[in-house]
DNA sequence: TGTACATCAGTGAACGCGCGTTCACTGATGTAC
DNA sequence: TGTACATCAGTGAACGCGCGTTCACTGATGTAC
């Protein structure tokens, strides 16, 4: 446990400090908010000079994106798998599956889900590749969910969204977004979770008459 | 238009500095995010020296708090007013008043609406109490929408958040929230508040019976 | 297998920035008599 | 109405902090021959 700080060589090269800096940070942020993420905070942490994150990074918001990408994987990924386990039941059990599962990532780290939704990366013009990679593949499996359809035909760099399919995603993200900033009062994950269910199940989002 | 930088009576005393303090400070949150707000940024742009705001406010946040508070004023009467408007009509004709209300005042002053449920404030022990007051009683006026109760019988202290009311809420917080990140991509507000009432009006949340 | 050398991945001192805070001070204002 | 004085609402210089960035440098690693 005790790190000898007086190692006589302690690893010159890191080795692997970019990884490092974006899982430092994304403990970091999860712990005291994205304020608190800095270059100089985090090559303290790791045991580097602070001039170090700059070989990898060209600056704080580039580390950023790349933890905010991170979320975006695992959304895809639960939001995946959720449609799977709900395979060719009703309509309101993919919801209800699907939704759980959105929700179920932010608050198994709300930071980084506010960070991913929140912090504005997503809106700039100089969006990190990665980022927008990531987050259009998350955003593809929410319309896919959100019009029951294979999603194969959505193109997500033009995908329109379209009411009510926005529905179900607003209401979850709603959900996830309000028990975060702590306006549904102290409520446990789990219990987060029940209330979501319920919240989907008394929830019918009508599909209206297709106009001519 | 011209300021007199060298006015030979700058007024040593402002006169209303606090107050000035709280609007510059609803300003630069608006036009550069709540980073932008700085104490000493303030008193730049007021013309005052770096060390006046600090003769009126403890610290930043207690100055941002003023400005959330303010948020929840403007809420809190839109919701009011939107309860009035559709007095005596049908249910969801309430929900559609009040939830385009709700996004409308999201969208009016979308960084403000970001800092009154983002910011942590709220949940902050040391949570001035305009904040936590004017909270309150915008959170009352939603439970009174969501119960389509009189709301007299709700004590603010104390409400319990339960669903399915607390589907409507959910519901345009996450349409709100989604817009103003941009994870809705480039919409005009007048067509988001159309986007609204749609969605409200496609989505009718069930109230269970009552569990005996 | 050994050696030379280029490149990679750092170090650490230095700099400038904007911030909040403190402190001795001072001009303007209100009030008592 | 005039004067004395307390209080209010500032000033502005100084300080320390953490930050990002630059820059000359250097130890470790990989590759060509």
């Amino acid at each position: 446990m005790s790190r000898p700080l007086n190692k006589k060589s302690p690893a010159y090269h890191h080795g692997d400090l970019r990884n490092a800096l974006v899982h430092e940070a994304s403990v970091i942020l999860e712990q005291h908010g994205v304020d608190a993420v800095t270059l100089r905070g985090l090559a303290r942490a790791l045991g580097v000079s602070h001039a170090a994150p700059g070989y990898h990074f060209a600056d704080r918001e580039e580390l950023l994106s790349e933890v905010a990408a991170d979320g975006f994987v695992e959304l895809w990924q639960e939001l995946e798998a959720a449609i799977e386990a709900s395979a060719g039941q009703e309509a309101v059990r993919v919801q209800v599956s699907s939704g759980m599962a959105y929700v179920g990532v932010a608050l198994r780290r709300p930071q980084r889900f506010k960070l991913m939704f929140s912090s504005g990366l997503l809106g700039r013009d100089d969006c990190p590749e990665r980022l927008r990679t990531e987050s259009s593949r998350a955003y593809a499996a929410l319309m896919r969910i959100a019009h029951g359809r294979s999603g194969l035909d959505i193109d997500p760099a033009t995908y329109r969204i379209d009411q009510p399919e926005l529905g179900t995603w607003a209401l979850v993200h709603g959900l996830a977004t309000l028990s975060i900033d702590g306006a549904l009062g102290p409520i446990e994950p789990t219990d987060m979770l029940t209330l979501v269910r319920s919240v989907l199940e008394a929830t019918r989002l009508e599909k209206p008459a297709d106009v001519c």
